[in-house]
DNA sequence: CCTCGACATAGATAGTTGTCAATATCTTAA
DNA sequence: TTAAGATATTGACAACTATCTATGTCGAGG
């Protein structure tokens, strides 16, 4: 997939408030979901829902554990989407500007 | 706002590959807005709202020159975006998930 | 004052999202 | 093997998103 839209998906997993402060969560360590799911007024459907998009699209990992699924925070995608962030928010001689067909209008 | 809703808010306006180019381009400078139209196979209302959606959540800043309208990076919101994220991602000591009502199932 | 160019707004619409209740699956314990 | 607990899946639905065409607004130049 083309850069920008893999890190859209990213930020689009990002972009929910509770998925949000899962991510947080995690960042202390495993838990499992009935763990997280104490924390929040959603139903269990829901959160499953959530670690789903939270897995899929790689920011999580989990692994079962008898009847539980532990989830983790996934360090190397946390960290590429920190180089990513900063990287397009610095001047770059690649940048998409600089290889626009046209400048004109300025 | 919450600080988590707040952050969601700023993800939500990066969910998409449109926006986040848009981003990037402006990483480089000061682009007005037919700058940023002709990089793109939108039409210019569609331009339109997705700039509507950056500068809602503060992420760019536009001014008024003549007929253009010229926008740019705010700096400090990207910083913002850099902080939050790191410190989420990091073990704290006031983290969520040791505020948390009940930690047992584990 | 009129027109043109740059941008915004409105209205329509197809597709996506977050949520729930109900149900299925799968694992452990009795 | 049966029951209970943990999690996933399904189907429904209201709300939201990204896009377009059509139209409006506003400033600059003639």
């Amino acid at each position: 997939m083309e850069k920008h839209a893999e890190y859209a998906l990213l930020f689009k997993a990002l972009s929910d408030e509770t998925r949000l402060k899962i991510v947080e969560m995690l960042s202390c360590g495993e838990l499992c979901a009935c763990d997280i799911l104490e924390s929040f007024e959603i139903t269990q459907p829901t959160l499953s829902y959530h670690m789903k998009i939270l897995t899929d699209c790689g920011l999580i990992s989990s692994r079962k554990d008898g009847s539980w699924i532990r989830y983790s925070s996934n360090i190397e995608k946390v960290n590429a989407i920190k180089s990513f962030w900063e990287h397009i928010t610095t001047e770059q001689q690649d940048c998409i500007c600089k290889n626009s067909s046209k400048t004109e209008c300025d």
